[in-house]
DNA sequence: CTGTACCCGGTAGCTCCGCTTCACGGTCAC
DNA sequence: GTGACCGTGAAGCGGAGCTACCGGGTACAG
């Protein structure tokens, strides 16, 4: 394995042409450049300088190297700019986590603007399910996580995980325009037995959040069409095979041929920002101090990052709430 | 500075997700991993790791210089990959030098079978005069230079320089169709009196070919336009501004208007590829061995990259000999 | 041609860095 | 509860890397 720092000194002495200059920007003697060139060729196995005249000059596998070498110095030059702004600035990975509908109605933009306005932040993206998401979150390997909660089934979140509500949205019955209750006014949940229903796959919130609304009032839904795209859920809806249950940011782009109704009793959804609040982790507040903070020259404990913060920020920002929601 | 060392540290702790695991894997005990962790954070001036359950996590400044961590290294991988193939493959950087005509009509196409057959070489060209390439190559500050040598002007070339020539053309007159000389199946230097030249600028070795030819005929070139590119000259030529000499490889593409003739004394012009010699580098082939050789453990002496002998292979193998030439 | 200044490479010796060993507190699983 | 595992810290040792100095060689001025 090569030594990162040799190719350093190759870096110095591929810019300043000769053994000195490199040494006396290194703020060494020559005879340590020298020596330290010496071991780089015997580790890389091939000659790195030949003398020119009174100084000396690059082989073509000194070259080779030293190209490596440059990069590799930029890429330290470029953390340590990053790790000087990392306090003040938003800057380094953020990665997302995602379930259902919320991703599209709401990331898009807000991505967009943050990256315009902080282009060293690199956001990630995952989306999936929250009872596998959540665990994510929680373990580390994400730093925020949009979730939905409908309001007859409350998102459970673990301790250790602080939450901001981005949208609250009412929650209307999709049907075709053939339907008998199509023309309604308003749709109430005990009249809807019989019906053919499509909704999200089971174990999602949109799937429990309808069987328990449905049972509450004394209804057993029949679930036939189980699909992840609301946009799936609409064309079955539009042929009059199903209906469904869709809160507002999953009612557009809707395809022809379908209706939207409010239910009674009324449905909400909020969709939530979740990210772990340093302050609050573990399990029980811990009466001694954390291991890694006792010595005394430590540093303090991270806060949520700025990154996180400016994101949940431009998520509020976004105030997606529904108009009927007022 | 950031130490290099360290930062593959970090990324063995952020591939394996504990302490432990980055130990094993670099062979050190987990008391190392961690001093060496517990430095990193002090020089960077962020918490790098916080404790989760009985092991770590990255925090976001970790994660941050973890990503840089993880280019660096597989900086250096590539690194040991190129130095490992640098014997045997075509890698690297090659720094071609160019005069006057012999690159368009030689280069591109060599340069794309070269990259297509070895993608890791990276080529860069510069062109320029002979005047000034010729030092650059013998200094070491190009791999390979295409230079053009006139029979009646041969070019002369340091100490250390190897060459092979690539092309032998000859050199006609481009008259234009409306000239007195242009139906002429050969034109004789010597009628050539009282003609207006036009020809590449003063110092370039067609402009000296151009001046020395005539004088052997005790003529002296009245040289009114002299511009580097041949396009332009052809433009001159077409409207009967002037007249000019051009190689084979200068003629095409040639506006309407330009007819070419041999001239008598035939002349000739050579494409040569000149590299260094590793072989007689030097003034004198000193009698001593070289101060870098004197070690036992020494690397033996370096020779002609792969990557220059791989280009001067392609670029014999065009055999642009002129049809007439033979 | 000669003297001088400079550059590179090698050697000896010293300093400091980094690793290992050992020990301890905390966490998780049985 | 208890044992296994993880991460961290202190002490000590070995080695890596630096400096100081010297010698060989080159470029440039006079």
């Amino acid at each position: 394995m090569l030594n990162l720092e040799r190719l350093r000194v190759l870096h110095a002495v591929a810019v300043h042409g000769s053994v000195a200059g490199a040494a006396a920007a290194l703020h060494v003697t020559p005879s340590g450049v020298s020596q330290q060139l010496a071991k780089l060729e015997r580790e890389s196995g091939h000659r790195l300088l030949e003398p020119h005249g009174r100084t000396v000059r690059l082989t073509h596998a000194g070259r080779t190297l030293a190209g490596y070498a440059a990069r590799v110095v930029a890429e330290a030059a470029g953390a340590e700019s990053d790790l000087a702004d990392l306090s003040a600035e938003i800057i380094g990975p953020l990665r997302l986590g995602g379930v259902g509908s919320s991703l599209r109605a709401l990331l898009p933009d807000v991505l967009a603007e943050l990256t315009r306005a902080h282009p060293r932040l690199v956001p990630t993206l995952v989306d999936g399910e929250a009872v596998g998401m959540v665990p994510l979150l929680a373990r580390g390997d994400l730093d925020l996580l949009l979730v939905e909660s409908w309001a007859n089934r409350p998102l459970a979140l673990p301790a250790g995980l602080a939450t901001r509500t981005l949208a609250v949205e009412d929650v209307h019955l999709a049907l075709g325009e053939g339907h008998p209750l199509a023309d309604r006014e308003c749709v109430d949940l005990g009249d809807l037995d019989g019906q053919v229903w499509a909704t999200c796959p089971a174990g999602t919130e949109p799937y429990e959040a309808l069987v328990q609304a449905l049972r509450a009032v004394g209804r057993e839904p029949e679930i036939r069409y189980t699909v992840t795209e609301f946009a799936t859920q609409l064309a079955l809806v539009a042929r009059d095979l199903a209906v469904a249950l869709f809160p507002e940011m999953g009612q557009s782009p809707a395809p022809p041929g379908v209706r939207f109704v409010p239910v009674r009793p009324r449905m909400r959804r909020e969709v939530l920002a979740a990210w772990r609040a340093p302050g609050l982790a573990g399990r029980r507040p811990s009466p001694l101090p954390a291991a890694r903070d006792g010595g005394a020259r430590r540093l303090p404990r991270p806060t949520a990052s700025p990154a996180v913060r400016a994101c949940v920020e431009a998520l509020s920002r976004v105030e997606w709430s529904s108009p009927s929601a007022l």
